[in-house]
DNA sequence: CGGATTTGACCGGCGC
DNA sequence: GCGCCGGTCAAATCCG
């Protein structure tokens, strides 16, 4: 099936050997946008580059956001602070269970201002792997959740996506692209 | 019994 | 300098 090439929410994450070449990559080119359509089991995703900062708006115009690598100012130690690539989804399903076939473990729960729901931390669990998602809906789509991945996986899949293809078809990735084109120059669908 | 969640506390950054 | 806000920690709890 196309799932073998095409990991659904991560076109990069299970195929990207490291992260860095990845992560230079996109720092370069953070004005670049990219848009792919598959017809995997009727979906669409649709993803582009823009600027961390407009990361957090992501919650009312774009279905995938990227953000390039951010430095913290202040760190300590000779500790690296770096702010590994985020990637924002949205994604219309009516399950809560966004499984992509991860192990996850929830680390916190946040209430979000602007949102009457709140925002869960998780952690994946996989030894040496410390990539980090944050997953929330819309208040004003209930329907609508916005998942917004830190890092990039350095481990296959390690759980069977036998229901995960049942959870598929069950939804499909919300693609309100248009209303983001107002804002981002050089868009073209 | 071990691993995952829950949930309030804690902390650092930032704006006023 | 203070308070708010977003993110994380960790102890208690839950669940298989």
């Amino acid at each position: 099936m196309i799932m073998e090439s095409c990991p659904i929410f991560f076109p990069f994450a299970s195929t990207m050997p490291s992260s860095s070449s990845f992560s230079s990559n996109m720092s370069n080119s953070c004005d670049l946008y990219n848009k792919t359509t598959n017809g995997f089991l009727g979906l669409s995703t649709e993803f582009m580059l823009v600027p961390t900062s407009e990361a957090k708006d992501v919650s009312n115009s774009g279905s995938f956001v990227v953000s390039g690598n951010e430095e913290k100012p202040g760190k300590k130690k000779g500790e690296k602070k770096i702010r590994k690539p985020r990637f924002a989804f949205q994604t219309k399903t009516q399950v809560d269970i966004l499984d992509d076939g991860y192990r996850w473990r929830k680390y916190g729960q946040k209430a979000v201002k602007n949102n009457k729901f709140p925002r869960s931390y998780y952690r994946c669990t996989h030894q040496g792997c410390h990539v980090k998602k944050q997953v929330q809906r819309q208040s004003k789509d209930e329907g609508v959740i916005i998942t917004t991945y830190e890092g990039v996986h350095n481990h296959p899949i390690q759980k069977p996506t036998d229901n995960f293809e049942q959870i598929l078809n069950q939804m499909h990735i919300y693609h309100p692209i248009r209303s983001l084109q107002n804002q981002m120059p050089g868009t073209s669908l």
